[in-house]
RNA sequence: GGGGGCGUAGUUCAGUUGGUUAGAACGCCGGCCUGUCACGCCGGAGGCCGCGGGUUCGAGUCCCGUCGCUCCCGCCA
């Protein structure tokens, strides 16, 4: 693509555009001198741009042009002019897309000399990410991190075009407003007209988007900003980048459709990734913990759950017998590849299984003709054969099982799963497996504060044929919620949303917030649903996560401009810092702890 | 809040059983070089071994503490 620069007086030309074709002409390039060849009698020098990179010749001609061309350096910035000409034969370079050319210099600009960068720009090796963050717009220049940027401008451009062809409005929603407890821990920002009180930087848009189609704009998005007050991760920041969309009269159906068209499109269009399997699977939350143990199944490779309750019910094995009896259940996923498994690797896996709070694990190999391990006594032939039958194991598999409660057997055989994906290298590169899951309950039980919770939010609309049991047996409910899943990971969240005050009510009382708080709470939302508020629904699918995904990046920190450190911190603004005691004055605050040491 | 890993030259790292002058590569500086593109060759500078304390005749190395980065658990609707 080229661009118009007449009048520019720094480039005509971009540093990735010039070709054979334009051999001849005069030309004026802008950059960075991405590296310097002194030869003695001859100067090469790579300008770099956004576009890529152009050599550029000084020969000794002109004295003065070469002395200048002699004392650049790395990352100096530029405007260099002169004659595109073909290379000399044998001297083009087919790695590079400008190779066939060069740009023989007649005139030489030095924009900006620069400091020699604490760390090497032109090349792809790890640096320290503190040193990374400090220099972000250095680290910025690099090649991989100007890709992501660029990519990541890509696909949000044209998931702005997606849903505006599509009649959907961009709206803004405030960053100050109302903190609403519950979920994460809120940024707060103090206010200086109300002594004493704060904003919070929003959660998500979610009361403002569900305003909007109160206000009539049927078809609401917005690139939103999410802010949460939480420990970081590897794929979590303090704050991230959310796709935020609502529709009026929407069911579920549709919005699931017009994302997964969108991201079809996207996984189509801007990678070289295969899709699993499109149109996407649907999994209904009860299938996908019974098969995977998990909500956020990776369904690129097997190792599926098998429930094997009723044959070891009445095993002798009282580990098995007594968990079914206690109401849990036995089930064990079968691995073939392992080998011989050591004492050793045994108590690995072990262990991968605890953490899911698993007492144990208990495994039988398949041999020949028989099980061996240590468990094998306690079961019959009959007994043995049903477990074989129902883990589909061969010879030389292993079947491994844990006995427990539910939750604890799906989250341990979920993580031993995992880990065979990793340590058998089961999921393969280069497929993307997006997936729904659909039918979560609306609510769960939190055993800790013994109490009713939403599963997702209040504001979840719960299936029609479900009203009923809200009355009678509300943890039956099965709430119009949807979660995309790409490789076992959440991609995003959505659900089609109460829209009658009396049964957002009716959601309040049973998640135990008396009429009083829901009014302080959530008062405009209930307000505003008496004024004939429609049916409404939407899903809000995290950019951050689906960039990493679509560009293999390890940590979400790759795909963003500038990020904060785990520990929540911007080395380079040096944020958070202690302000001026007038500030805190003003704000009517007194720190109850002495500022930070500087360290 | 808890657990693991890391912290040595500008950068990425090596550094043996605790041993005398702490190394390499890249980068940087100087010199030479007219076809390189990770240019090459010669020379040079560059170190609070994160910080503090301890053990020891002697600590980059062992111990305690602390700070920072990172990965994970908790947490994150």
């Amino acid at each position: 693509m080229h661009q118009e620069y007449s009048g520019n007086p720094y480039r005509t030309h971009t540093a990735g555009e010039l070709r054979a074709k334009n051999v001849g002409e005069h030309v004026r390039l802008a950059g960075w001198v991405n590296r310097r060849r002194d030869h003695g009698g001859l100067i090469f020098i790579d300008v770099r741009d956004r576009w890529g990179t152009t050599q550029v010749t000084f020969d000794p001609e002109s004295a003065e042009l070469f002395a200048a061309a002699e004392s650049l350096r790395s990352e100096w910035s530029i405007s260099v002019e002169g004659e595109v000409v073909r290379r000399p034969y044998g001297n083009e370079n087919p790695e590079l897309p400008t190779g066939e050319i060069e740009v023989s210099a007649t005139t030489l600009q030095t924009l900006n000399a620069s400091a020699t960068p604490p760390f090497e720009i032109d090349r792809e090796r790890p640096v320290d990410e503190l040193l990374r963050l400090r220099y972000r717009y250095l680290d910025l220049r690099r090649r991989r991190m100007q890709e992501n940027i660029i990519f990541r401008h890509q696909v949000v451009k044209h998931m702005r075009n997606y849903l505006s062809e599509r009649g959907f409005v961009e709206i803004e929603t405030p960053l100050l407003t109302a903190s609403t407890p519950e979920g994460a821990r809120d940024y707060l920002v103090p206010s200086r007209l109300y002594p004493g009180e704060f904003y919070a930087l929003p959660q998500s848009p979610q009361q403002f988007k569900q305003l909007l189609m109160v206000a009539g704009f049927e078809r609401y998005f917005q690139i939103a900003r999410a802010l949460r007050d939480e420990d970081g991760r590897g794929d979590r920041q303090p704050e991230h980048t959310q796709l935020d969309l609502e529709m009026s009269y929407t069911t579920q159906d549709e919005v699931l459709g017009l994302v997964e068209d969108l991201y079809v499109e996207i996984v189509e269009s801007f990678t070289g990734k295969k899709l699993l399997q499109k149109p996407l699977p649907r999994l209904t939350y009860g299938e996908a913990m019974d098969r995977f143990g998990t909500d956020k199944p990776d369904i690129r490779f097997g190792l599926e759950l098998k429930d094997v309750s009723e044959i070891v019910q009445e095993s002798d094995f009282r580990v098995f017998r007594g968990a079914v009896e206690s109401g849990g259940s036995v089930r064990g996923i079968c691995v073939g590849g392992l080998g011989d498994l050591t004492r050793r690797e045994i108590d690995e896996l072990t262990a991968v299984a605890s953490a899911g709070g698993a007492r144990g694990l208990a495994y039988l190999k398949v041999g020949a003709d028989e099980l061996s391990g240590p468990i094998t006594k306690f079961f019959s032939a009959d007994e043995g054969e049903g477990l074989k039958e129902a883990l589909g194991a061969r010879e030389d598999d292993y079947m491994f099982f844990v006995a427990d409660k539910d939750p604890v057997v799906f989250e341990s055989l979920n993580r031993l799963r995992l880990h065979m994906r990793e340590a058998l290298e089961l999921a393969e590169d280069g497929v993307i497996a997006l997936c729904w899951v659909t039918d979560f309950p609306l609510f769960e039980w939190n055993a800790d504060e013994e109490r009713i919770e939403p599963m997702h939010h209040m504001f979840t609309m719960p299936r029609e044929e479900d009203l009923a049991l809200l009355d009678t047996d509300p943890l039956r409910v099965i709430g119009q919620l949807y979660d995309l899943v790409a490789n076992g990971t959440e991609l995003a969240s959505g659900s089609i949303r109460i829209h009658r005050p009396e049964l957002q009510q009716k959601i309040f009382s049973i998640v135990n917030i008396p009429p009083e708080e829901a009014e302080r709470r959530f008062g405009a939302m209930l307000e505003a649903f008496r004024y004939g508020a429609p049916p409404h629904g939407g899903i809000a699918p995290g950019v951050d996560r689906l960039i990493m995904l679509l560009r293999d990046e390890p940590n979400i920190r790759e795909v963003m401009a500038f990020p904060k450190t785990q520990a929540a911190r911007d080395e380079m603004m040096d944020a958070p810092s202690p302000v001026t005691e007038e500030q805190l004055k003003e704000l009517h605050i007194k720190p109850a702890l002495p500022p930070r040491k500087e360290s």
